[in-house]
DNA sequence: CTGAGTGCAAACGCTTTGCAGACAG
DNA sequence: CTGTCTGCAAAGCGTTTGCACTCAG
């Protein structure tokens, strides 16, 4: 389950670009991650087995998924952080927590009340995609227990 | 109106620390602002008056008034924002227009909701301080309007 | 063939840091 | 005096860019 039930190619060529086996590679890589990964990770990863991938060529690739849609990121602390993007197209967020890093989705739709009283009381037309919250998960504290 | 109803030295002095004129010219630069400037901007502003202060002073500066409280900063667009720290110690968060750049408050209420709910289904202990929205104002097509 | 895409390497912007000297206390 | 703080300069980080070459179409 991944990209692959995505016609890439004709996502391509719709827009006269090429089907290059570094995005290819690129594109595997990050679904074989299965949930977030930062720039680096990544292209340690892809570098691992390809090394003559360069990490620009990293940055373009995901840049160029982020156009088409495949691909979404956010930021954590400071480093921009990809994944593949959900198949429904929800907006979602992410829970980072600030110490063990772990990442959590949160649905759009938890947020939509806010968004809802921002435009109402401040007539701000708030774009959470790709919003970051960060704190404390479960296990290192947060929630019920102390 | 500013840090002048702040006991600054005896905070300073409480810490062991000193009050030295480059850390005052910094501040009042930041008061004078009466919003948020990023390091950059405020930097330029103190400088022109005090060519001999550097920039990594004005990180330093700014760094240790936040860990007195007396600054509190946020993430826009990559940058860092400083402003002067409310009295009332109450959370606040910004919108920022991606349009225009304006940067508005909203208070930490907004989001307590939000906040709950990230606790009750997440078990998730949200840190919303220095949440920055991103977004269009009133302005720029936000709110009511298109 | 053609030009979109690549690898290389250097530059970028923001921020942090090591150091020796300076000054607040 | 003492040691906190400063200015300088250079490094650090993640990211972007210019260039000539390469390969998908």
């Amino acid at each position: 389950m991944s990209h692959d039930t995505f016609d890439l190619p004709a996502a391509l060529r719709a827009r006269g670009h090429r089907l290059t086996p570094q995005r290819q590679i690129i594109l595997d890589a990050l679904c074989a991650t299965g949930g977030h990964v930062t720039v680096a990770e990544l292209y340690e990863r892809v570098h691992a087995d390809f090394p003559a991938i360069d990490r620009s060529t990293v940055y373009r690739a995901l840049d160029f998924f982020g156009e088409l849609g495949l691909v979404c990121s956010a930021e954590v602390g400071g480093a921009a952080v990809y994944e593949i993007a959900p198949r429904d197209a929800s907006a979602h967020h992410h829970l980072v927590c600030a110490d063990c890093g772990a990442v959590a989705h949160v649905p759009g739709a938890a947020f939509d009340a806010l968004a809802a009283r921002l435009a109402a009381d401040y007539g701000f037309a708030a774009d959470l995609s790709g919003l970051t919250i960060s704190g404390r998960c479960r296990e290192c504290g947060g929630g019920a227990g102390a």
